[in-house]
Formats: C-alpha cells, sequence, structure tokens
DNA sequence: GTCGTTGCTGGTAGCGCTGTCAACGATCCT
DNA sequence: AGGATCGTTGACAGCGCTACCAGCAACGAC
C-alpha cells in the first residue's frame, strides 16, 4: 500500500521514491549527486520523478541541510544604468543554476550596507556579491567570519574578503586624462555628482593626472552629493565655465552628466569639441550617436555581473578559481567629443558625419 | 536547567521561549501575531528575543506553515529605464514589511514567463506581480488557479486575474497625437522598436487618432521587433524620412527612440521642431534637458511598482483593496520639440533656452 | 582465506517552526 | 448562581527533506 500523500496534494520525495522502488534518501540524492548513484537506479528515479512531476520542497531541503541555495546580492542602487548591467549578467549567469537571487538596495549608504548584509548572513547565504570595497569595519568583520564564497565587484583593491572582479577607476580616469592631453587639452575640468568611493577614485586619477602635468587646479573640480543627472551635468557644467570660462574639456564622473554638458553647451552655443572637449565615463549606448558622438571609457558591467555569478557559483560548489581576483579592465572609447582642438572656429554639422572614430586605448591586463 | 543548543549555536525560537518563560508556541505568536498575546508576555518575549539577538529561521517556518513570505516577481526586462523604476518601487515598498522579492526576467517571452510562473507557482509564493496582460492560455490558467494575490502592471485591460495596476498605452498615444494636432501637425510618423504588447497598443492608438482625423498612411509607421536604443532610433527615423521626406512630426514609442530621432534630426541639419515635431514616451528624466528639450508622455512608473507591491502585501494580510483595478494614467509633458509649426524656417538656438514648459495634458482618471 | 577497501544503499533522527485543538480562567449575561 | 463566551496559553504532532552512520556486496591484497 501507498504511503499517504501530503495534505498540500504535492508531491513529496517519497512517492517518487516509492515509484521508483528505492528507499527516500536514494532518491535525494539524486537530486544533489546523481553521480553516487547506480546507473539503473537513477534512470529509474529519474523517470519516477518526472512521471509524477516532482518539485522539491526548498523550505525543507533549506531546514534539513542547514543552507540555502540563495545568492544574496546588495547593489546601492536600482535605477543607475551601470547596475542594471551588471545585475543582468549576474542573473543570467545565475539562470539554470540551482541558486536564486536575492537582491538588496543600499541606495549609497555603508550602514544600511551593514543592516541588509546582517540580515542576509542570518539566512545562511549560498554566495554573496557586494558592491565595492568600502565596507564598514563591522561588515568587512562579518563577511570575513561568513562561511560563505564572497565576490565583491565594480573595483578591484587589495586585501579581498575573498574574491574580487572589477576595474581600477582610478587608471581609468587617468586613461581618460591621458587621452585628452594626447588631443592637445590642458585646462581640464571634472564634473562628478553622487561622489560614492568610485567616483571618488575617478576623482583622485583625474587630480594625480593633472598634478603630474603640473595643470591640477581645485577650481576645475565641480562635485556635488546628488544623485547624477543629465539635467544635473547641465547644471554642474554651467557652474564649473562661470567660475573657469577658459577650460577646454571636461572629464565627466558618468554619461549622464557628459550628456548634459553636452547639451548645456548646445544651449551656450559652445562648439564641442572645438572649444570644449567632452568625455565621459561606462560608455552607455547614447554616447555612440549623439552629436558629436562622445568619448567615454567603456566598462565591462554586464561580463562583471555574469563573471561574478559564474565565480561564485563555482566557489560554491568547492571549484575556487585559480585567480581570486579579476581585473576586467577598461577602454577608453575616442569619439568626436575629445577630437584634436583644430584651427577653424566652427565646422559644419555635416562634417562630424563623416569624421570616424578612432583607435582605442584598451587595459585588459 | 537549559535546553541545548542548536547545533550552528545559532539562537532559536525555544530558547527566547524559555527566556521568556513561555511556551514556545507562544513566542512563536508573538513574531507572528503579537495582538493575541497578554501585554505582560509580550513585554517578555520581545526583551528576550532582543536579549538572545533571535533570528527567525525562514525555511522551518516555510516548511511548518506551508507557505513562504516571497513575492514573485516576472518582468520582461532588466535593462529598459522603465522597468528599473518600477522594480526600485516595488523593493521600496515591500522593504521593512515580512516578505521578500523574487525576481525573475523573462526576456519579453511569454513562453518564457509561463516557465517561470510554474516554477515560482511550485514554491507557494505569498503573492505575485506580472507584467502585462498577454499571458499564454496556460498561464493565465495557472494564474487563476494559483491561491495567493496577483497583481498585473503596466496596463489596464478587461478581465484582470485578481488585481491590475497601470494606465491605457493606447489612450496615453492618442493623447499625444491629439496634442500634436493640436500644434498643427498633420502628417505624423510613428517610430517603434522590440513591438511588445504594450508598444503595440501604443501604436494602435496612434493608428486609431490618425485614422479618426482621415490621415492614416501605412507607410508613416516604422517598427521593428529589435530591442530599443538611441542609434535604433536615429536609424528607425532615417529610414522613415526616406520613404517619406513630408513628415512633420514623429511619434516615439519610448524616449531613447526620441532622442535617436533628435540626434539624427541635428545630424542632418533638420531644425527640430520648425520642420519635424518629435514626441516620446515615458518621460525619462533627460527629455527635460535636451536641446531642444523633448516633449512625452509621462508614465508614473515609480508609483506602479510601489502601489503594485503595496496592495499585494495588503491582500496577502486579508484586506483587499476597495478597487482591484488602478489607473495611474499619464501626462502629456509639452516641451519644446512639439511646439506649434512656425513661419520663421530656423530660429536662433538661443531663442530655446528662453521658451518655457508649456501646460500638460494630464489624464488622472 | 581473511581482512580491509570501495561503492552503493538504507535507517534513524532530527532541522526549527507552526497548525490544530484542547484547556483554562475571567468575564458577562440571564 | 450557572452557563456561555471570550481571551489567552500550551501540548502534540508533524511540515519534507537530509546528515550521519551503518550495512552490505564485490573486490583486491596479503
Amino acid at each position: 500500500m501507498g504511503r499517504k500523500r501530503t495534505k498540500s496534494g504535492k508531491i513529496r520525495l517519497a512517492e517518487v521514491a516509492e515509484l521508483a522502488g528505492v528507499s527516500p534518501i536514494t532518491a535525494s540524492r539524486f537530486f544533489r549527486n546523481p553521480e553516487a548513484l547506480s546507473v539503473a537506479k537513477r534512470t529509474r528515479v529519474e523517470s519516477a520523478a518526472r512521471e509524477l512531476g516532482y518539485v522539491p520542497n526548498l523550505a525543507a531541503r533549506a531546514l534539513a541541510s542547514q543552507r540555502t541555495e540563495v545568492i544574496g546580492v546588495l547593489i546601492p542602487s536600482l535605477t543607475n544604468n551601470v547596475f542594471s548591467d551588471v545585475l543582468r549578467g549576474i542573473y543570467d549567469a545565475s539562470e539554470g543554476s540551482r541558486y536564486s537571487i536575492q537582491l538588496s538596495n543600499t541606495r549609497y549608504s555603508i550602514l544600511q550596507e551593514e543592516k541588509l548584509l546582517r540580515l542576509f548572513l542570518a539566512q545562511k547565504p549560498a554566495g554573496l556579491i557586494v558592491t565595492g570595497i568600502d565596507q564598514t569595519t563591522e561588515s568587512r568583520a562579518m563577511l570575513e567570519a561568513a562561511d560563505c564564497p564572497i565576490v565583491q565587484i565594480m573595483e578591484i583593491g587589495p586585501n579581498p574578503v575573498d574574491m574580487m572582479i572589477g576595474f581600477s577607476h582610478y587608471d581609468a580616469a587617468r586613461a581618460a586624462i591621458a587621452h585628452l592631453f594626447a588631443q592637445g587639452h590642458r585646462r581640464i575640468g571634472f564634473v562628478g555628482a553622487r561622489m560614492d568611493p568610485r567616483v571618488q577614485r575617478r576623482l583622485d586619477g583625474y587630480a594625480a593626472a593633472m598634478k603630474e602635468a603640473g595643470l591640477f587646479d581645485q577650481r576645475l573640480t565641480v562635485t556635488t552629493a546628488t544623485p547624477t543627472s543629465v539635467t544635473l551635468g547641465g547644471a554642474l557644467f554651467a557652474d564649473l565655465i562661470a567660475r573657469e570660462p577658459a577650460i577646454d574639456a571636461v572629464f565627466c564622473a558618468n554619461d549622464d552628466l557628459a550628456l548634459g554638458v553636452l547639451f548645456e553647451c548646445r544651449r551656450r552655443e559652445i562648439p564641442v569639441p572645438d572649444q570644449i572637449a567632452i568625455v565621459g565615463f561606462n560608455d552607455l549606448e547614447f554616447m555612440a550617436s549623439s552629436v558629436p558622438t562622445l568619448t567615454s571609457v567603456r566598462t565591462n558591467r554586464y561580463e562583471m555581473g555574469s563573471t561574478a555569478a559564474a565565480m561564485l557559483i563555482e566557489a560554491i560548489e568547492g571549484k575556487r578559481p585559480e585567480k581570486p581576483v579579476l581585473d576586467l579592465g577598461f577602454t577608453v572609447i575616442e569619439r568626436q567629443s575629445s577630437q584634436a582642438q583644430r584651427p577653424t572656429a566652427s565646422p559644419r554639422a555635416g562634417e562630424w558625419v563623416a569624421a570616424v572614430q578612432n583607435d582605442s586605448v584598451t587595459n585588459d591586463p
């Protein structure tokens, strides 16, 4: 006689085991480690499960095994294009795996991050993806004490908690400035918003490059803690140019700001790049189709997410990567907005259409 | 003498109950329905839990109670700005509640949606948020059979599965066209990408408005199944104007396309709005700061997400909303790009700066 | 032939929590 | 005063799965 069904009418592992003529524990093993079964039992359990339409109860599994199949992801923003690309990578890489993604938004607050981390860790996640390297001391301690693999994403730095994948925002900013130098620009402004740690490091890279060239001037830097936007880019640029009308280039901490600067230039009839060059950061899609097209520093956001999730899953399953720190690099994509200064004051608009994209400076470590 | 601790060293409900001097079940009730306890026991359990730093084991809770505290969310895209705003609303509204969000990406495939739905439902979610009203028959049946509250978001239509929150894309498109008519435009093109059901309904609204005015012409419509982008907007507009050079306005199915059209006009030195007016859809932030500023149909995306999550949580807890279908409406934000046609062929750029934003046409049902 | 050793399988005993039901005293009504 | 009702509490029995360990057969080494 058969066992009695569960109240909810759902198929349990026991039913599958019974149909397959094996013990429940053998059926259980089939789902966790099929190689441990003989081929005969394996196929019997498989067909029994399929026939009954068995779906494992994750709560029971988590309770019995004392661990979940959840990957926690802590990111600072849900709106920022940058993170939506990273997230897409994470979701894509986790799809098809047994792990599910649990997302939380720190809103750029490391205190909030600490709180969420505590919450996550209490549920014993299988793995954790956290943004950046600027955790609180408390968070850092929790991460180090956590008994699950952890990937820090978005940037690289010394002392990884575990694994790390990103690139140097400092070097990327320096490369952008080097490109502007190469194009003959000297008085280069910096426009930044939000000023999270990564933007701050871009500012540091800019400042270092300028200082080395003997060109640094505090008054060329305009920043705000306000969240970034296109409109804000225009406003910050207005501030900058009011203070320093003689600038010949602007390095923007992200592409939204760069687009705002471009619009503001257009509003003021300032020719770009002939009077002012513009360089953005991230290389969002629209940078390639604006008029003029906008130079930017391409970052590998999708790869960052997908690689992080893939590395994490490997590590969860015991296969730790050979190199725990991965530098994904960046590429300066040179476009019209930062072309070399020309003698002619104002080219015809049609001229831009003919211009081709230059070679790019890639940093692939 | 105390009970023995759990192997993992974690605090269990039993420990809390013991310290509080109550039975475990009373302690359990404290977390689920504190009102059912006497004030004395309530405070004792509360302080005991705090003192021990008790964190409930969700897996055990889910197993024992036969239900999870997970809200499943099915959206078609993670990259689209539209959905990131909706998501932010959902996450914000769920924060602080006991429910956690489980996100999945259908990639605009209703078959994928069906698959994910099956997966979700098998885990007995507390509630479900699904995008749109175009599920497969199978999906529809599963949704109707599900024993949890469900909210359909992004648009409204007949026969809600349960609750519904959105707006009429058809009406919104008609309002946009009505605005263009009011500004004196007649030969209005339509540019659309991806052509998911909501974009299709915008096209239907456009077509209906044009037909009623006796102005519909199939050749004014350019669409593609390709995912949307700014660059694509330029390309589609190039197609459109090659086919129909005499158009005087373009209604774009979203703002990215509109921006692409604007750039393409600039590239071709077509004055906007004097030769061609542009209207977008969604009113993303950059629309207000482009040059010229771009008219768009504002949609309440954040509110859609936050209200959907709030309604769902209320419904899960037994308080069903008085009205299960909520129309969040839309607003035509009139900006420079669709101003009335003028006699002067090409205004000075500076003129735009002075222009003020017009009154707007709001649809608040 | 005996004794590991390996590969596979099964039994037992929970994981930490909650649903159900019964019990109890207090309060209220007739 | 007696009974009904309400509010509060606790005992019991799992929820469905897996960790742990034992058992058993087959095999090879000595």
